[in-house]
DNA sequence: GGAAACATACATACTAGTCGGTATGTTATA
DNA sequence: TATAACATACCGACTAGTATGTATGTTTCC
């Protein structure tokens, strides 16, 4: 009757999860919940995951971390003025940020370290490593710009990046408690500053 | 045998439940757990509130927004250079902050509207209060900045409050997830930074 | 035929909240 | 001032519901 696909099993169990964690977190997460809407069976989903620990460490691992890739680590790739570039992905990111309810749910790899990262180990680590991943992409653009000679020299790369990484996560924290589009966007305005203010000031003239 | 006390037991109850939520979250805050730390029975909490939501409501009011009175409404009312006074207020706040083991457990304002502001309105609009009143104290000193001519006045006050406060929980959610203190350092080095971007070329010369 | 993939029923542990009842404090009245 | 009448404060066993995880059986595929 109903041909086997455990690939796919296992794929869309990783996405209704996502989606489960994303909007309760993951311990009001209901296991029950990612069941009925994905149609797949106790059984099935204890035979993929050890335990629901372990699926959870598999939505990090899997979808978020492949989540930030596509939407920060390789438009900061890109060619072109090191701010711009910096610019232009967290233009593009919070555009798509409203397409995703992001501004009422949240980043969901920051919601997640705001729940788990204390009091799970496992959780922190493997959320630490996308951190990483992300503020990397930032760092190695900026590193960029400081060789090019349109950022400022007499910052550290890593640090600024962080920060960056930071403020973004701020900014998106305090529009989740007030989703007014004005308030998101006086926040970003003054990001955009701050991203001015690193800006050699030959590059400023622009 | 025992005395009563009310306003005793409504007070250490409300104590017992900030830290139970501050460690664990509201919703994982069990009502057992702050019953059994305060040795307070389950009819007396219940007499003195309705639920557990109006228990948690109850320590926004009252215990967090007294929190954030304390640590930054009040000091940032003092005399003195806008930006100084701020810098001040931060470091204060950042050194109590190792002190209360904010590091591990981050903001307790921020713990919560993360968590409870998209799933409770009730949440919502009484952390919205607290906010406001403490970027409110962000911007009486930077307007007062302005006005005394420190703080550059192209930009509105309003947003940089905004932006200060969503930076301050951006770098404390960050140290949460990776609780280094080089970590934590390189953040505060950057939000110096930035403060400094926003005096006037006069008052940077010092 | 044997192992992987899935299905179902159930075990166990937790949760918030309720409810009948008791103890203590306060106020009115004679 | 003594006492009746009432209000507030508190007690703790119990209920109903939900949670994850397990034990065992069945189907599909190589």
């Amino acid at each position: 009757m109903t041909t086997r696909d455990p690939d796919k099993t296992r794929h869309e169990l990783l996405e209704a999860a996502f989606r489960e964690i994303w909007e309760v977190g993951f311990r009001a997460a209901s296991v029950d919940r990612i069941l009925r809407s994905t149609g797949v069976t106790k059984g099935a989903l204890y035979h993929h995951f050890k335990n629901k620990t372990e699926l959870g460490y598999a939505v990090v691992d899997e979808v978020i971390a492949g989540w930030i890739r596509e939407r920060w680590v390789e438009p900061l790739g890109r060619e072109g003025d090191a701010v711009d570039v910096i610019r232009d992905t967290v233009r593009t990111a919070s555009q798509s940020a409203v397409h995703d309810d992001m501004m009422a749910k949240g980043c969901p790899l920051n919601n997640l370290a705001q729940e788990m990262s204390p009091i799970d180990e496992g959780f922190r680590s493997r959320i630490e490593t996308v951190f990483l991943r992300w503020m990397g992409a930032f760092t190695r653009v900026l590193k960029r710009g400081q060789e090019e000679g349109t950022v400022r020299t007499d910052l550290d790369a890593e640090h600024m990046a962080q920060f960056v990484v930071a403020a973004l996560e701020g900014v998106v924290g305090m529009v989740k408690n007030n989703p007014k589009v004005e308030f998101a966007a006086g926040h970003l305005e003054m990001l955009f500053l701050f991203l001015d203010t690193i800006r050699t000031p030959a590059a400023q003239a622009a």
